[in-house]
RNA sequence: GUCUCAGUAGCUCAGUAGGAUAGAGCAACAGCCUUCUAAGCUGUGGGUCGGGGGUUCGAAUCCCUCCUGGGACGCCA
């Protein structure tokens, strides 16, 4: 649409244009588009005033139903009743289809999302990790792309030798069975307290691991064990978020795949000895990137170089994207750096999807102290205050558990997709309850309504539009931009793009549907009813990209 | 100290391919349930866009500089 608009503007403007120039006015009382004159007047060398008049008066279109020129703009208003007829129609025929496009070319791209530690609990951190990632590969897919989401579990590292000597030390079989996860968890709390006073801990801890990466069968055991019970606990969530992973290999299952990464490294010369460990140097303001401890273990980084490899033999990707915090900004670049100089020229094709830190009290939480949120407790939170809002709202309601449950996680995950992924959030458990405003459930409720609605309204084939009152049009206009928020969302990365996007089409519509009857105005029923349904479409399949669930009724 | 991310209303945040009077939500206050579900709608008040320079017809947006906060910075991941 916005290029027709240009198109017509172009045969009038004595200058050649482009999509930039053409602005949204700052109220919709000011038209539809704008065309500032400011920036033609030097090279016209007539006043920006005069410009806008004359191409005011001479612009020519169907799409136009008026041009006016105000202070230097051609103001242009759209001709409502045509682009409301024609989009209504695109929207109702490509249903869940509009604003797909196949960008990408069915170009395979991995995802590394969520990636939680074993014997660990399932953070908040971990939260945005899960929902960000699935909801890029919601848009890539919408864009053409095949994602393929991988799920690199944090089982293999020295916090495993820490756990087992912890374990060894003050465990005891019968908690574990009991309570995994967090006498797990206590365990290596206790290690990082006692610790402290007795540093040897450590070295202890760091020798364990080493064992355990010698096949050490006790051990190994003990970690399968670890490993089983966590993965049972992380799928219980993943079932309440509806996120579904296409692999799940984790950190130990590249065990055996550093081996040659190291040997090539070796090979080009790019490993050097620095202090006992293995390093490859990189650029002067950049640390070097550690492959082998002094002990001969190896270490994250050695993995990463690993998987990267794996995922690009498997996959072929056209684009590796790693959903993981801030805080490992420098890893990333040092990762790509040593694939640059391992000659891999597809380092370019791995993206850092970098996203803020959950910041307790100003701070970042840390699981050594035992600092952390639980998820699962904040998701039933969630849930049982979605349950008491049906109790209270609509107790009639048929399937209230699902129901609450979608309502429930829809809340926490909008409030975390909502705001741009590198802020920083203070964790705030008030807010991602919430229900009303910018949330989730808003979002849900409007398109609730909107059903509730079109079941009393009957089918319409077809609908004429006599006229487009203002609440129609904000609406309209909104339905108009959804590909365009959906392309944006996935070439940034950014599900924000598209929450804020849910929003927005969510306050039109409560707005249009407060003050614009639909069922008790009969000559504009078919026409009504058929914005209501588009405005079903866009806003369920907006959630869907985002991973939420939208039901018809709460 | 170096690198990096951020700083917009009391709070949480949009807006950052430069455009008109900087917008939402929450909180506060005032209305609206005999009319499509009040998780809603309508209205009011609320601002040195961290400070200071610069570029431009025009800067929250671009450049420089300073201040504040988060994070990272070799044997954790």
């Amino acid at each position: 649409m916005k290029n027709d608009i240009l198109q017509a503007l172009q045969i009038v403007s004595p200058i050649q244009l482009e999509e930039q120039m053409l602005v949204r006015p700052a109220h919709a009382k000011l038209g539809d588009f704008a065309l500032p004159c400011f920036q033609f007047a030097k090279v016209l060398r007539k006043s920006p005033v005069a410009i806008a008049e004359e191409i005011a008066a001479s612009v020519k279109h169907p799409l136009i139903q008026k041009a006016e020129a105000v202070n230097g703009y051609v103001n242009l208003f759209l001709n409502r009743e045509v682009i409301a007829t024609a989009l209504l129609q695109t929207v109702l025929q490509k249903s869940a289809t509009y604003g797909s496009s196949n960008e990408g070319n069915s170009g395979v791209v991995t995802i590394d999302l969520s990636s939680p530690n074993i014997a660990k609990p399932f953070s908040m951190g971990h939260l945005r990790s899960t929902v960000i990632g699935n909801s890029i590969a919601l848009l890539l897919e919408k864009n053409g792309y095949q994602p393929v989401k991988i799920n690199y579990i944090g089982d293999w590292g020295t916090q495993f030798g820490k756990l087992l000597t912890a374990y060894r030390k003050w465990g005891n079989e019968e908690d574990v069975r009991q309570a995994p996860i967090e006498t797990l968890l206590k365990l290596y709390i206790r290690f990082h307290e006692e610790a402290e006073s007795v540093p040897s801990l450590n070295d202890e801890g760091r020798a364990a691991f080493k064992a355990l990466e010698d096949g050490d069968t006790d051990a190994l055991a003990l970690w399968e064990w670890f490993k089983t019970e966590s993965l049972k606990e992380f799928q219980r969530i993943y079932d309440l978020l509806g996120v579904t992973f296409d692999s799940y290999n984790g950190e130990a299952y590249y065990n055996d795949k550093m081996e040659p990464v190291v040997q090539q490294l070796e090979d080009k010369g790019l490993l050097v000895e620095s202090d006992g460990a293995m390093v490859v140097q990189l650029e002067e303001d950049m640390p070097p990137c550690l492959i082998k401890k002094s002990d001969g273990a190896t270490l994250y980084a050695t993995r990463d170089l690993a998987a990267a490899t794996d995922r690009k033999n498997n996959y072929d990707f056209v684009k590796s994207i790693y959903v993981v915090g801030n805080e490992q900004s420098l890893h990333f670049t040092q990762i790509k750096k040593v694939l640059g100089k391992m000659g891999h020229e597809w380092e370019n094709d791995i993206t850092h999807v970098p996203f803020g830190l959950i910041l307790q009290g100003g701070k970042k939480m840390s699981t050594r102290k035992g600092k952390i949120v639980l998820l699962e407790k904040v998701l039933k939170e969630a849930i049982g205050l979605a349950q008491k809002n049906i109790e209270e709202k609509n107790p009639a309601l048929a399937n209230q558990s699902d129901v609450a449950e979608a309502v429930g996680v829809g809340a926490i995950l909008f409030s975390d997709l909502k705001q741009h992924r590198k802020h920083d959030i203070e964790f705030n458990l008030e807010t991602m309850l919430q229900v009303e405003g910018e949330t989730g459930p808003y979002a849900q409720y409007a398109n609730a309504r909107a059903h509730s609605i079109l079941r009393k309204a009957g089918e319409a084939n077809t609908f004429d539009v006599v006229e487009v009152n203002d609440y129609e049009w904000e609406t309209i206009k909104l339905l108009e931009q959804f590909p365009l928020a959906v392309k944006r969302a996935a070439n940034d990365l950014d599900p924000s793009i598209i929450a804020k996007y849910a929003v927005d089409l969510a306050q039109a519509f409560n707005s249009f549907y407060g003050n614009v009857p639909v069922l008790s105005d009969e000559a504009n029923l078919p026409y009504r009813a058929s914005l209501v349904r588009c405005v079903t479409i866009v806003l369920t399949e907006s959630m869907r990209l985002l991973g939420m669930k939208a039901p018809e009724e709460m």
